[in-house]
RNA sequence: GGGCGGUUAGCUCAGCUGGUUCAGAGCACCUGCCUUACAAGCAGGGGGUCAUAGGUUCGAACCCUAUACUGCCCACCA
């Protein structure tokens, strides 16, 4: 006897290992036409989080769905090395387990750390994944830092910077104090934050007691100042033409400038000149010849510059810089404001800005064929309006810093002899080159410097499609067969720090897209709304989760409310109504199994005519869930599945085929439900594969290899919507006596009498093969006969154009029936009325399609039958309470 | 400052090419049921001025214009 609820946890083990040994993960290329995802890398380091649930639900049923329908499906797991990410990570175990600190260890040493700290917990976030249900090919598992991966790496870099379109140079960039490196702009999140502006007084130099007044939000970096700036139209300040002022604190003078550059409006507009510290504040300086002075050290303290702050932490220093201004009489006052504040995407420290010497990759050189690809629907953005950000940011682009000073990453494959430097796959061939170019064959390793920077991780991940089938190597047979991807399912946050980049890639070295269609998928947020968050403690833990409601019921949960690109609301509900779903499912099958079969009894009218309206709604949800998976509708695909299957599927077609107590079935009946509901588990897979797989196994005996999971999608056909409309006519009766039971008190086990009033329509829907003993059984009707005129005491409804009613032993409440009536008879009479004045007007009858046109003289024709039946009722309604 | 969205039921959102009784779904809520598959359930029910104002059209939730509110992305205003 199968278990009245059903467990996820007993059967989510036997079928994954099942499914992995059965091989049916894994494929090679061959004559099928290949389906093939790439997994957005997690870092190695993390653990399953919502986001990532959501995106490998998605591919996983993309996947899934591609498998049965026959396509050869490749879809490639992996893990990112997150270089800043991991190494801090590194870094504090490190410190808490070994009690080493990084500065004291060598290059090699820590990296040999770094690696026994990734094989210890590199592996987690695969293996959760399984649990999920994500059918990888497991063996194609890469790492964005083995070997193969490596080297694509390598040759990708010094192929651009041959080509011209990657060089080194020395400018202002986004420096992370924390991580002590260089970031890349798209790593850098600005926030709204609060701030405070300081008006500083410069005394003019030579002047006796004039002073201007500058307004800075880091007032820490005035001993940086190398000018001040006004604007050269402004009057306030024109007689300081060719004067100094002084830098108060270190008494340094300073010369006033004019640029245009200047709001006026801002501050007092006057600006203090740093060009160590701020972008702008560069340019200007280039521009007028200023020199710069840096105060800051890598890690954010001030250095020696900072006349009486050195050593102190930069924010430190800002409130003793603010007491010592005070204490001078020169702080004017401080104003409260909003402003931008950049934080570093993975330390969150506020990003300094930094004079440095970094490589960069020439975007403009690279994005053409890129953005081109999206604006011309070469690669379909879903949804759409994400290709509109993306146009924008690429017409826009900047050079992408690709440099860090870091450990944990690629080491830069350049090598330096004295001022020269050699870019090359290895130190053997920099040395080639070295030799030449100096002309001195004596050189030798020893003689060359490499790069100490790392690569950013998304120099790696950019290269993912193209390095994940086999390596660099554009001839390979999987490569060829498996490349471009067929979609990429992936946060829209990450758009231009991969997707844009990774277009950009496939055209540079394959010349061809690296996918067909981006699918973006929106943040997880809570119910609040909130970003799921460590610190807010509002993001489940994910494996709880599918202990708890299953792996089924928490994809259910994650695609039921997924629309692409927008926030998905989480919320508990969601998996637990994925997990009843299943127990739903699962008691449908009990059900069946547990029915006595009589093998010589013939199918029943009533049970051909359900299971073939069966058949028909089918064939609509077919093709609707084809259409659905086209579009990348998963959401609603899942959600029309859900509906149809517990209402059309076990609330009505079970029921109407569902024998008596203790009565068989017919064998006939038996066989065509085992088949749709086989039909249903397949429809179901790919977005709950655990409880399709095990229903597919008990409804039907199998043989080897037969399984759900390698099944074939079934092939929508056009839809008998006569058919369809016939039961539909039957459901309508029959919930319209359910609602008058309901509403007067009837109970569901008392069988009842119905009339229908004598017509032509009744006439002609009786006739109908089992049309009438499928309302019998239904409605638990005694029977259904025809009347007349409509009794004394009756409930009534009108079911399209006829009106049926049932005579009750129980006197009626007359008025409320009456003022019950007369509500219909208004709607009905507004409706036709409305419908009267289109089709009086001339232009509607001219204009309209014969199909609107004939539709509307029909609504006409039907409400006015309405109306007819409505004012015999209530004119009968009226003579029995004269009675 | 530039750009892109959104506003439909108490909540979250569909509504695809303007046309069927189009005003929908899920959740929540209300009523009645432990009825022999399922209480993780069954049968029913209430609930909306489609943000506002104009316009186009035979016809508008849908197209256009303006307004209000709101979210996000990009950007060097100290």
């Amino acid at each position: 006897m199968l278990s009245v609820k059903f467990s996820p946890s007993e059967i989510e083990e036997k079928w994954y290992a099942h499914w992995m040994e059965r091989g049916y993960f894994h494929n090679e290329p061959d004559d099928r036409e290949p389906f093939s995802i790439v997994i957005p890398p997690p870092n190695v380091t993390g653990v399953l989080h919502m986001g990532h649930m959501l995106n490998n639900t998605i591919q996983d049923a993309l996947a899934r769905k591609a498998r049965l329908d026959g396509k050869n499906v490749c879809w490639v797991p992996g893990t990112d090395h997150a270089s800043i990410a991991t190494e801090a990570k590194v870094v504090r175990w490190l410190r808490e387990e070994k009690k080493l600190k990084k500065s004291d260890l060598t290059r090699a040493e820590f990296m040999g750390f770094a690696w026994e700290w990734k094989e210890k917990y590199g592996g987690i976030i695969l293996r959760q994944l399984q649990k999920l249900g994500s059918s990888c090919d497991w063996r194609r598992t890469a790492f964005t830092m083995d070997g193969v991966r490596s080297e694509g790496v390598l040759k990708a870099f010094v192929d651009l910077y041959y080509k011209g379109k990657l060089y080194r140079d020395f400018r202002m960039v986004n420096w992370d104090v924390e991580a002590k490196t260089v970031l890349s702009n798209e790593e850098v999140i600005h926030y709204e934050e609060q701030a405070q502006l300081y008006y500083v007084k410069y005394k003019v130099e030579g002047s006796e007691d004039e002073y201007l007044t500058v307004a800075t939000q880091r007032p820490e970096t005035m001993m940086g100042d190398t000018a001040v700036a006004v604007n050269p139209t402004d009057p306030r300040y024109a007689h300081l033409k060719g004067k100094n002022v002084i830098v108060p604190l270190v008494n340094r003078a300073v010369p006033v400038i004019f640029d245009d550059y200047v709001d006026k409006e801002f501050g007092t507009g006057a600006l203090k000149v740093t060009p160590a510290h701020a972008t702008e504040d560069y340019e200007l300086g280039k521009k007028h010849g200023l020199e710069v002075i840096d105060t800051l050290n890598d890690d954010g303290t001030m250095n020696e510059k900072a006349v009486g702050l050195a050593g102190m932490e930069r924010f430190a220093a800002r409130k003793k810089v603010k007491k010592d201004l005070e204490a001078a009489g020169v702080l004017e006052k401080i104003e409260d404001y909003r402003t931008n504040i950049g934080r570093s995407e993975r330390t969150n420290s506020v990003v300094e800005p930094r004079l440095s010497l970094q490589w960069y990759v020439d975007m403009k050189a690279i994005a053409k064929p890129a953005l081109d690809a999206v604006v011309s629907d070469e690669i379909d953005f879903y949804p759409k309006m994400f290709k509109n950000t993306y146009k924008h940011w690429m017409e826009n682009i900047r050079d992408w810093c690709i440099s860090r000073q870091l450990w944990w990453g690629h080491r830069i494959p350049a090598w330096y002899v004295g001022a020269e430097v050699f870019v090359a796959e290895s130190a053997e061939a920099a040395l080639e080159q070295a030799r030449q170019k100096t002309g001195n064959p004596a050189l030798n390793l020893g003689d060359l410097r490499q790069d100490e920077d790392v690569l950013d991780t998304w120099f790696s991940s950019w290269l993912w499609p193209i390095t994940v089938f086999d390596g660099f190597n554009p001839d390979s047979k999987d490569f060829k067969y498996y490349y471009p991807t067929s979609v990429l399912v992936t946060g829209w946050d990450i758009m231009f720090l991969w997707v844009a980049r990774m277009a950009m890639a496939g055209f540079e070295w394959k010349g061809e897209k690296p996918f067909k269609n981006v699918y973006f998928t929106g943040m997880v947020r809570d119910k609040q709304r909130r970003k799921m968050s460590k610190s807010l403690g509002n993001s489940p833990d994910a494996l709880l989760l599918i202990e708890e409601f299953g792996a089924d019921g928490v994809r259910f949960g994650m695609l039921s409310c997924s629309p692409a690109g927008g926030d998905l609301l989480f919320d508990d509900k969601l998996c637990e109504q994925g997990r009843n779903f299943c127990n739903k499912l699962w008691n449908a099958l009990r059900l069946i199994k547990g029915w006595e079969i009589d093998a010589q009894a013939p199918q029943s009218e009533t049970n051909a005519l359900a299971v073939n309206w069966m058949r028909e709604k089918m064939n609509q949800i077919i093709a609707q869930t084809e259409a659905d998976f086209k579009s990348f509708r998963l959401s609603e695909a899942l959600m029309n599945l859900y509906n149809f299957i517990w209402d059309d599927f076990c609330s009505w077609y079970l029921e109407m085929i569902k024998p008596e107590y203790g009565a068989p079935i017919d064998p006939a009946t038996l066989q065509q439900t085992v088949d749709l509901f086989e039909t249903l588990t397949i429809l179901l897979h790919p977005f709950m594969p655990f409880v399709t797989e095990e229903i597919w196994s008990r409804l039907k005996p199998r043989g080897e290899n037969e399984d759900c999971i390698v099944s074939r999608y079934p092939k929508a056909r056009q839809a008998d919507e006569a058919l369809i409309a016939q039961v539909e006519t039957a459901k309508d009766v029959i919930s319209k006596v359910r609602e008058v039971r309901n509403s007067k008190g009837l109970k569901m086990k008392e069988k009842l009498p119905l009339f229908a009033l004598e017509s032509a329509a009744v006439h002609a829907l009786v006739q109908e093969k089992g049309w009438k003993a499928l309302v019998v059984k239904m409605a638990n009707l005694e029977d259904l006969t025809f009347a007349r005129v409509e009794h004394n005491n009756s409930a009534g409804f009108i079911s399209g154009t006829e009106k049926y009613f049932i005579a009750l032993e129980q006197e009626i409440d007359v008025d409320a029936e009456r003022e019950k009536l007369s509500k219909e008879l208004e709607h009905a009479r507004g409706f036709v009325v409305s419908v009267e004045k289109k089709l009086h007007n001339e232009k509607f009858v001219a204009g309209a399609p014969v199909a609107v046109l004939e539709n509307e003289r029909k609504k006409h024709a039907d409400g006015q039958a309405r109306i007819k039946l409505l004012e015999e009722s209530l004119y009968k309604l009226s003579t029995t309470s004269l009675n």
